[in-house]
DNA sequence: AAAAAATGTTACAAGCATGTCCAATATCAT
DNA sequence: ATGATATTGGACATGCTTGTAACATTTTTT
């Protein structure tokens, strides 16, 4: 089944602002929200599952903060988001029930899954609106 | 947010399993129970979602049962997970945060839609294992 | 007319997801 | 050392989803 929810949208928003902190410095869960607009609460539950997955780092107390464990160009879309969800497309026994539906949801799943092989760096790259030269 | 469940997936895998009704003469729930695996009570619910869809229609009483409410090739998959679970995907306001973000997502929703935009006549024609002839 | 065979509808239990909140722990600054 | 500042971990409320089950309604058959 496919689940992308809040959840991962929420990761990947914070994963793209932790990827915009200048020289990878930390940044806190405080400024991660104020860009993000997600709640404080829910944000600590969301970084503590990145850090669980080894996508972040923290350092506690004060000044303390999250930053990338690797740099944006190592780190892809597909896994922020599996971090918080789980497999983002699985089939199970017995939903198919037939061969051709279960080659169908596998086909599936590969596609997807390539859909969301995208690097972390090539947001801005491939979705920066375009802006003119003077 | 991408939601894809059991329930989508039961939909497809009916929905399949009506358009190799021969003649397209109805199927009962009986019958779609058997070969799909999922439970009568299930299905119940899930066929009164797509006839109040009109991907299907009914006839009640003795003999009754459903069939499919346009050929094959003229229903897609999308429309069959959606009748079920919603828009397939839909960034609401806010979870973007920033205009990559937002730009991004509505990316991955055409890309998605595009991806279930497969006729359900196409599924035994993509999908058939192959078979050596004599 | 009555019984049998289907769909149609709704209530409900159990589990999962979303999001909030707080106490515990760790670190820095004075 | 002490207080301020952050993360960490877990408890918890609320609502949605999944799936079951029972009952109502409609149609056919005898």
């Amino acid at each position: 089944m496919v689940n992308i929810s809040t959840k991962g949208i929420y990761a990947v928003a914070a994963m793209h602002a932790l990827s915009h902190s200048p020289n990878n410095r930390s940044m806190q869960i405080k400024e991660i929200s104020a860009m993000t607009q997600i709640s404080h609460g829910y944000l600590e539950q969301i970084l503590s599952q990145l850090k669980k997955s080894s996508l972040v780092t923290s350092t506690r107390g004060a000044k303390g903060g999250y930053k990338l464990s690797r740099p944006a160009n190592k780190i892809i879309i597909l896994e922020v988001v599996e971090a918080l969800e789980g497999e983002l497309f699985s089939v199970h026994e017995n939903v198919g029930a037939t061969v051709v539906l279960e080659a169908f949801w596998a086909d599936m799943q590969d596609k997807l899954r390539n859909l969301f092989s995208l690097k972390l760096s090539e947001l801005d790259q491939a979705y920066q609106p375009f802006c003119y030269d003077i």
